[in-house]
DNA sequence: TGTCATACCTGATATATATCATAAGATTTT
DNA sequence: AAAATCTTATGATATATATCAGGTATGACA
């Protein structure tokens, strides 16, 4: 089960210097009064698709999903978050609901800050506003950006795009544990999961990586490369 | 050609009550100082990806399209952009240089402002920040959610999609006509032109529509809106 | 310890969609 | 006004991808 943490304060905080490195220390000690650190196991839903939104989320550790379950109750992942990322996307702060369903994939600490108290240091500290403005436009133009190279590209290109993104986004490795299943690999990226597992199965004939279970270990970056170039 | 207009002041503008309502009538004259207002034709390039960004864009009159061409040169229609939309998306605040070529599929006009004096005012009025944060969100949100939308449906629903959004979005009629050609429409949602045009005739078969050349006419708003809804 | 469910894997088949071919209007260019 | 080019149109074919079916392995759970 999710639990509170003992809060530690803002100072203390990874996004002190990057999202807060505009705000004097009577803000950051605001926003430390209204927030919450909450601890999330694997697999737990942190805030549902249609719920009213009353925080600004910030990922402290691990990794996230954001989905949104259709008519059919399949599951569409929009992006894998991690910290840094502005989790909450930009839906914060044009609806009045959340547009999509965030779930950790690793065991993730999520700190809630009330929205309003964000809200107020924006219109006191335009300087503030300005800087959360740019850095949030960069995480939705990177949303946009990977929807539109997915779309353009055909299933090994895909493929090739996931395993790139895993290796140099997220772990910075070239061998790695998977953190999602190879459906969910599927839904994130627009196809059926027996051909992600067939295509893996492909790649690893060819001999660009190697599988075992959830381990993936790249062998020929290169040729990764290619196959993703070539869409 | 592109001709620069007479400037008329910001006070007559229509975003004036729009994006600029949290501005004074000072903020107001500096912006009119630093912008210029320029007509274009339909069919005209209003900016190109990889160029410089030194502007915002405002889309006064007429209808523009945001584009990306790929390696093969082919394009890929990104979104529609109608007066009151924010042209620019946020990749004016988030880079250097546009993401993506803007061109007029109506003549139309468009005010470009010093994008540093725009930064200017944020960083002095926090509020006007917050505000010109919420707006841009919805335009980002906006395009991710269509994307999503468009990928999820087959053929039959992304025309269906596309018909109801000139006729509700842009022109509020049940009969109007296309401002982009049939090949545009396959860009934008991403499908052959000849299968556009194969399903706009299985439409108009099955009395949802009538066409002339591009004058559309939507006899049966509820089939097609069941169409959609069926994907 | 065994049963149940879920994740992985692969082959065969079905189906949606793209591509190719051809042709008749439109538009633009010369 | 003729030539050239683009848009619309439709049928035939090819192909990418999904779906279906049958496995084994893996982990949860009683």
């Amino acid at each position: 089960m999710s639990k509170i943490l003992n809060t530690s304060h803002c100072n203390q905080c990874v996004y002190r210097t990057w999202a807060f490195n505009k705000l004097d220390q009577e803000a950051l000690s605001l926003i430390n009064q209204h927030k919450t650190e909450v601890f999330y196991r694997k697999g737990e839903v942190i805030c549902r698709q249609g719920e009213n939104i009353a925080h600004f989320l910030y990922l402290r550790k691990g990794l996230v999903k954001l989905l949104t379950t259709e008519k059919n109750d399949r599951e569409h992942i929009i992006s894998i978050g991690k910290p840094l990322d502005f989790i909450g996307l930009l839906s914060i702060f044009s609806k009045q609901q959340h547009a999509y369903t965030i779930t950790a994939i690793e065991d993730s600490v999520v700190c809630f800050v009330e929205i309003d108290v964000l809200k107020q240091l924006m219109a006191q500290n335009g300087e503030f506003a300005l800087d959360f403005l740019e850095k949030s436009s960069r995480v939705a133009d990177d949303v946009i950006a990977t929807r539109l190279n997915i779309n353009t590209k055909q299933l090994r290109g895909r493929i090739a795009y996931i395993l790139m993104f895993f290796s140099s986004h997220i772990y910075n490795a070239m061998a790695f544990e998977l953190p999602v299943s190879r459906k969910e690999i599927a839904q994130l990226i627009d196809m059926s999961t027996e051909n992600v597992i067939r295509i893996l199965s492909e790649f690893r004939k060819d001999g660009i990586i190697e599988i075992e279970g959830k381990l993936i270990k790249i062998l020929d970056y290169q040729k990764l490369q290619k196959v993703y170039d070539l869409g």
